[in-house]
DNA sequence: CATCCTTATACTCCCTTTGAGTATTATATG
DNA sequence: CATATAATACTCAAAGGGAGTATAAGGATG
């Protein structure tokens, strides 16, 4: 039954710091392991970068790999399509993991995860599965900074791990470059790709309440909101990787509705770099690059001046086999 | 015993070709799937990019990931050290595979491979695995253009797939369009890191061996040294993620001996590349990013006026967490 | 020992890229 | 009709990167 839904509703229904090992171990007499394919499914919409997660938003959407599918990616794809009724387009593996002291099993048999990373416009999903779409900076409230560097960061972020840093005296150097690095201090510039370091450093700070379930709760949560098992982690391997790639490849189009304005191209990317981007500059590298076309079209929803809709060349995908699409970010 | 020494000998023993399910399939009583670790482990020794290989030079290094591995790098290292007592350092994870059609084998329970890569210096391997290092372009003899582009592309590539491009009259225009772009033709210039891309290529059209596993040989075998099962694929990935990362983080370190000369490090970038590079301007680029200090020797093993030895400042790698490696690759 | 070959290293030049602005145009709204 | 908001065009300077020349310092060769 479980196998047939999909979702191990068992580990699902784990509340995100209890996590007792599945009951579906029982069930299994094999002496094989066992692989979960999970979905990091990503939208932009109204500005946002939103991923889709299922009961009650704690966690991603995932499925057994199982004898009938033919490949990894036939078997996320029979998930996601059967319980979210989304059509997944474009995907690429992300990570595969397997540590038994982050998965919430600490016993029995090692599972593995296979992690996915998917782009789509957003479309309702079924209630099935409580699945919704949620955003990003729910889960990271630091690393969105749009309109700045979050307060939270210096509020209760860098107090917090600056206790941590000290705790330790022979770490205590290592430990705040470490800090220093993936924040930006010290004359560093803020990176947004290191989203998975600045995680796994909240994580090790015993900041992240996903950490607790190894031992006693260090400190109150104020780290974003958790998921279950390692499911957060597995978000952060997302965002680093579609924030990195942005800036070669042009995936960007992949979240795009059919026609588009510039303004609009821009707002998607920098939704998703969580960072304003120089809107000249970015005009100039996409027009030069030629990722799109007039359609011919105006349209006078924008606010002021009407602005012209664009399409993506599909065509460039053939063309050039990689492309540089550095982001002019904004540095004052 | 199987288990106890890693490698899957009897997969190990069948030829390149004949891939007949492994008997290791019937022992298993067990529902679940299995794991195989796969290491690209490759170091550059005299001017060339080495792979160690096992089974007559047929075989990546893999083992079973098992019960009382941590973790997925903590089993591959288990094995690795077991099997060719290297000390294995830096580390990445590669891909997941788990195609059926790919792995050879058509029934039975699918099995998950996990590649990684790994960098070392060379040293001579244990004899027990038949373990030997080897050429990466064995296996791939069209990958290497330090002294322009080799012979053989023009001589039998070119023609065998454009005779595999013309035989499907609907395909031909995008088959060609993919021949052109993967391989550099029609204006467009070579790109190194298209390895996974040009293999797949070659491997839908024919040329492959390994390919004639689910089918009939279709031409001779012209293309390089195979693999079993889909080690030359996994190989393909190591070999494009290393070319790509050589470019914006400095892996190539890890390759090097304590210190070298910047001919030395310019050498064994031209290796992993597969093309030659400037020579002033890469001394420029690895001085202006403080890669390397000067250890104040000289050696005079060069064979022209005497080399400052230089060191890697490891320090970089907290300092900084993305160094751009850029190569000044010679276009003329 | 002068010459040549080979490699090492310093420096120049120029074109392209890119960060950061200013200026101008076109709508909607009060 | 002034004003706000975008859209779009254009400028400018600094940095980066491709390519080459010039010079230095060894060994090998006759």
């Amino acid at each position: 039954m479980i196998e047939e839904t999909g979702f191990r509703m068992e580990r699902l229904k784990e509340t995100a710091v209890s996590a007792a090992p599945p009951s579906r171990r029982a069930t299994d007499a094999g002496q094989g392991i066992s692989a979960d394919l999970i979905a990091v499914l990503t939208a932009v919409t109204r500005g946002e970068p939103r991923v889709l997660t299922i009961q009650d938003q704690s966690a991603l959407p995932s499925g057994p790999f199982q004898l009938e599918h033919r490949s990894l990616q036939a078997g996320l794809r029979a998930w996601v399509e059967r319980q979210t009724h989304l059509p997944l387009g474009y995907i690429e593996q992300l990570y595969t993991f397997a540590d038994r002291d982050r998965s919430g099993v600490s016993d029995g048999y090692p599972v593995i995860s296979i992690s996915y990373l998917g782009l789509t416009r957003e479309q309702p999903a079924s209630g099935e599965y409580e699945a919704s779409w949620r955003s990003w900076y729910v889960y990271f409230p630091w690393e969105d900074h749009r309109t700045g560097a979050p307060p939270m960061i210096g509020e209760s972020l860098l107090p917090a791990l600056e206790r941590w840093a000290k705790g330790d005296r022979s770490l205590a150097q290592n430990r705040w470059q470490r800090i220093a690095m993936t924040f930006g201090l010290e004359g560093r510039s803020w990176n947004e790709e290191l989203v998975l370091q600045r995680y796994e450093l909240l994580y090790e700070a015993g900041l992240i309440p996903e950490a607790w379930r190894t031992g006693a709760p260090a400190v109150p949560a104020i780290a974003g909101r958790p998921m279950i098992l390692d499911h957060r982690r597995i978000l952060a391997t997302g965002i680093a990787r579609l924030r990195a790639k942005i800036k070669y490849h042009p995936v960007v189009f992949e979240l795009m509705p059919e026609t588009f304005t510039l303004l609009q191209l821009q707002r998607c990317v920098e939704a998703l770099a969580g960072r304003l981007v120089h809107k000249q500059n970015f005009r100039r590298l996409i027009e030069q690059q030629e990722l799109v076309e007039e359609t011919g079209e105006l349209t006078a929803d924008t606010g002021g001046r009407p602005a012209k809709l664009f399409r993506f060349r599909r065509e460039v995908l053939a063309e050039r086999a990689i492309v540089g699409t550095k982001l002019p970010i904004q540095r004052s």
